[in-house]
DNA sequence: AGATGCAATAACGTATACGTTAAATTATTC
DNA sequence: GAATAATTTAACGTATACGTTATTGCATCT
């Protein structure tokens, strides 16, 4: 693996960990000390980044994690939901196998189990699978590009609400309605059960960053 | 403005006005001698490129201009169209002011009359100016962006049919039916409507590509 | 002649060098 | 002492240098 993928790993994990803290800065020639390399490969890795929206670059400040807004959040979560909804539609429109729905019948089962035994951190994770599998079933890997670099975006926002949150009975159902929805065949009623999904996950994130005064994460 | 913007903005342009045959290979140093600058700003600039989908970069072989194929017309199309419907569904929910709809009116009007006076590229970019108001509307930046490096991707495929499809009357009436939507505040219709023009469109362009035989363009 | 191995080439990935300039610090003036 | 000017510092943007390695061409062998 070239030095800059190495950099562009491993910077974009501590981002989503949480490990740099929105807003700090920190120097190119600092972030290549630590990472044991010279700018040039940070550097192209922090282009990448950006065109991400992970970081902003600001001469002479280094780069900079971006703190999401709520409207940020907002924006975010409306265009992730215009592209998981045409997912799903994509994905009704093909031809059903078998095995076609098991990603997302496991996906959703890993869901119930964690859930059960209170295991959150793996419920968020079982969940994320569900959804990258309902992209997936979509063959459109612009669309799966897409939507999983928005995730990533807002990756930290629901790791750090996923504990002040009621717990996620709720989705797990409307999950399950766009799944059995998908398996009768009605694209129809799983766009909107999905939509309305998305739809309650945003309101109910963004409720919460407003009740918590969480104004930038 | 930096070296890496010019190379960025000068490469972008050149791809999109097909000046680089999509396919063509192209050392890191012959652009930079083109460009007259060292390779470092231009291999920066290419990263920026390769993440928006117009090139890729081959070791040892320089940068590629994507060709894109029929199947990549289908995916660019099938998310260009979730986002615009989104967009528009998000321009319906907002007040609607006296001149809200004005750049819309404008560039339909422009449309009609560069179509009566045979201007074929007059007509392709009010075209674009339509969708543009329309994606600025929803008043979602990162929508907007992302809808604008998709159409960027198909420009050149667009370009290329604009003289082998019939004249775009059809065209013109269903971007009429969506402005007329909108100005009833009927947000659903305007979805459909313009679900349907997206529709419409991405046939006729891969009708096109498959009739003239054009693989890859 | 075709295939195989070796040498030469050159393109890339990365490191280093360097000029420019914004920011910070110190000195100076009122 | 505060405000301004002068000086220093250092981070970035870009250029250059260089080692590694894939590719190409040639020579050798069958």
């Amino acid at each position: 693996m070239s030095y800059v993928q190495q950099a562009y790993r491993t910077l974009k994990d501590r981002i989503l960990a949480n490990r740099y803290p929105p807003g700090q800065q920190i120097l190119e020639q600092a972030l290549a000390d630590d990472l044991g390399m010279s700018r040039t490969p940070v550097r192209e890795a922090l282009i990448r980044l950006h065109d991400e929206g992970l970081v902003e670059l600001i001469p002479r400040r280094g780069m900079r994690v971006v703190p999401l807004a709520p409207e940020d959040m907002q924006e975010i979560y409306e265009v992730l939901s215009a592209l998981e909804v045409a997912a799903v539609e994509l994905a009704a429109r093909r031809p059903l196998e078998p095995d076609t729905l098991q990603p997302l019948e496991d996906a959703l089962q890993a869901m119930e189990t964690r859930l059960a035994d209170d295991d959150l951190d793996g419920w968020a994770r079982a969940d994320a699978r569900f959804h990258r599998a309902l992209l997936a079933l979509s063959g459109n890997r612009r669309l799966v590009a897409m939507a999983a670099t928005l995730a990533d975006q807002v990756h930290r926002a629901r790791m750090t609400t996923l504990r002040l949150r009621p717990r996620p009975v709720k989705s797990i159902e409307e999950h399950r309605e766009v799944l059995e929805a998908l398996r009768a065949g009605d694209g129809e009623r799983a766009a909107g059960a999905h939509r309305r999904h998305r739809h309650n996950a945003a309101r109910l994130l963004l409720d919460l960053l407003n009740y918590y005064r969480l104004p930038h994460l």
